[in-house]
DNA sequence: GCCGTTTTCGGCCCGACTGTTTTCAGTCG
């Protein structure tokens, strides 16, 4: 098996853990933390690049020792000093640090003091009654950590970006109706955009915190209050997702919002940019000693930073930072900069609205061009079409649209990858389309080798314009196909075939860093709604953030070019 | 363990809440 960057960042933060169990230096604990991020997230196949003769490259928080790290694990896939941790703890213990309200200090003594290794010890000692009788524990800590338990085995997970919106939304005009309130809104990841959200931080604007926090934990959809205080409460909702609420008074309100969108990264690096100062940066502020010296807007601590307003989606310190003090951050790509959508179904496959009824709501969603790109007839649970049905379709598509009016329809289809990378219709059927969009709908579990080739084989045809959704996952359902993402986006780019970033909120497929992957290579993306219904247009906005996410521009994305220019890229 | 246009040593982001305390440690974000 070869070694993937992921397994190295585990590894790492394996050793954070372990690290952390034996009270080690915290700092250090944190470098290996940090190492973990860099090189998650990284795009380059460290191990790959080892094998090849080539040296590690230079990376932020990696230095000797961790390089060396890095090396020993590409070529024998085993950390000696992670090997030797593992000796010194016992097994399972660090699966007690996912608890909440469990750190490596209460962890420690409860493997020191009463052996308890693993989960089911850990619900045993508690309902014992043995939990209590440590010092630092009591019995709401024994209660806590029977719930914890309890709560772990009903496990649940991140929440679709589009699902925590829908609460947010909600929770916010509850909060707006609340004693003094007079901003209120969704920071954190929610506002980051990312994909999925693990909880909801919420900032609330007013003069008397501990009212607002008491009209928030009334919230009828709240099932347990975690906290209560005067400025801060975080309760569960039914549907078990966590809410933060927070509450600053007017003066810091951009401190406080700036904070809490994050990410923790991100901030870590304002706050240090204003140490370099001599500045303090806080919730409340940008202070030199006492005095404030910013805080109303985000704008104006980015200013006094000596940096200009850096949007919420690139916060994750992947180079923002850097971009900003040189003014070269990206353009980002708006949600009106879209023209168009290049993959949509209707009743003809397994869509529910008819050609005219999704024309004209790609036009009242401000889109002046769709393409309807079926399902093909493989694909015969969602009544995919052949080429005969194709045929008839498009014949339909070049009656209606003389009669369109501030939108036109294209031809398409969303023509299946088959087993061998050959594609579902002949030449002959796809050739007269104006949009050929290729994707992978079965055989999800092919070696990485295998799946490559299928595609890149699928890439060859010349009619394919765009690879549909191109990890084929489904959050929480289906995980990514395992690919070779950089070789599909080199031979996309040197193909001239766009990346679909799909925007259905179960799909948002392009990540994030794929379409930074793609920029990056220079090849096209295209920011599709795959909707099977009027109302799914909306998704667009999603797809939107993550591309933001992504550092894209307008010129990055195929379907925000006007129709003229659509029809020249897509006949060249 | 990393890092340096003040530094190769001595720093490393900062504050709120809870529970168990009797002034604070641990945890969290």
């Amino acid at each position: 098996m070869p070694t993937t960057n992921a397994d190295i960042a585990a590894a790492f933060e394996q050793i954070a853990d372990l690290l952390e169990l034996q009270d080690a230096n915290p700092f250090r604990v944190r470098a290996y933390r940090n190492a973990a991020r860099v090189v998650g997230e990284l795009k380059l196949d460290l191990a790959a690049q080892l094998a090849a003769g080539k040296p590690l490259p230079k990376l932020p928080g990696i230095g000797p020792d961790l390089s060396a790290k890095i090396q020993e694990f590409a070529a024998t896939g085993h950390l000696a000093a992670l090997d030797r941790l593992r000796k010194e703890v016992p097994a399972g213990v660090t699966d007690l640090l996912q608890l909440p309200g469990l750190g490596p200090k209460r962890v420690r003594a409860l493997y020191e003091e009463l052996h308890v290794h693993t989960l089911p010890q850990l619900l045993r000692a508690a309902r014992d009654g043995r939990i209590r009788s440590l010092p630092g524990f009591g019995s709401k800590t024994e209660e806590r950590i029977v719930a914890a338990i309890n709560q772990k085995l009903g496990e649940v997970k991140r929440f679709k970006l589009a699902v925590a919106a829908q609460y947010a939304d909600a929770l916010l005009t509850h909060l707006r109706a609340g004693p003094g309130v007079k901003q209120a809104i969704a920071a954190g990841s929610l506002r980051r955009c990312r994909d999925t959200v693990g909880d909801l931080d919420l900032l609330v604007t007013a003069a008397d915190g501990a009212a607002v926090c008491r009209h928030f934990a009334s919230y009828p959809d709240v099932r347990d209050v975690l906290q209560l205080g005067d400025t801060k409460a975080s309760v569960v909702l039914k549907s078990g997702l966590q809410v933060d609420l927070r509450v600053v008074p007017p003066a810091s309100y951009g401190a406080a919002l700036l904070y809490f969108t994050g990410s923790k990264a991100h901030n870590i690096r304002l706050r240090n940019l204003a140490l370099d100062r001599g500045l303090k940066l806080n919730e409340y502020g940008l202070f030199k000693g006492d005095r404030a010296l910013a805080g109303a807007t985000e704008e104006e601590v980015y200013e006094r930073l000596k940096l200009p307003w850096i949007a919420p989606e690139l916060r994750e310190d992947r180079g923002e930072i850097e971009a900003a003090s040189k003014g070269r951050l990206p353009r980002l790509i708006e949600l009106a900069d879209l023209r168009g959508d290049l993959h949509v179904h209707t009743n003809w496959s397994d869509g529910t609205a008819s050609l005219e009824a999704m024309a004209q709501a790609a036009r009242a969603h401000g889109l002046s061009y769709l393409a309807i790109s079926e399902h093909s007839r493989r694909l015969t649970v969602a009544h995919g079409l052949d080429p005969v049905r194709l045929a008839k379709q498009v014949h339909e598509i070049e009656r209606l649209n003389p009669a369109l009016s501030g939108v036109q329809l294209l031809t398409g289809i969303e023509v299946d990858i088959l087993d061998d990378g050959a594609l579902d219709l002949p030449d002959a059927a796809l050739a007269p389309l104006d949009v050929v969009i290729a994707a992978v709908h079965s055989k999800f579990n092919l070696p990485r080798a295998k799946q490559t080739a299928r595609i890149l084989a699928a890439l060859e045809n010349p009619h394919v314009k765009i690879l549909a959704h191109p990890l084929g996952r489904l959050i929480d359902q289906r995980d990514p196909y395992d690919v070779d993402m950089p070789a599909i986006v080199r031979k996309c780019k040197a193909r001239g075939i766009a990346l679909e970033l799909n925007a259905h909120p179960e799909r948002l497929d392009l990540t994030d860093l794929h379409c930074r992957m793609a920029k990056d290579e220079g090849a096209l993306v295209a920011i599709n709604s795959d909707a099977h219904s009027v109302h799914e247009f909306d998704n667009l906005a999603h797809g939107i953030g993550q591309a933001r996410r992504g550092w894209l521009e307008a010129g990055d994305v195929l379907n925000t070019r006007p129709l003229v220019a659509l029809r020249n890229w897509l006949k060249r």
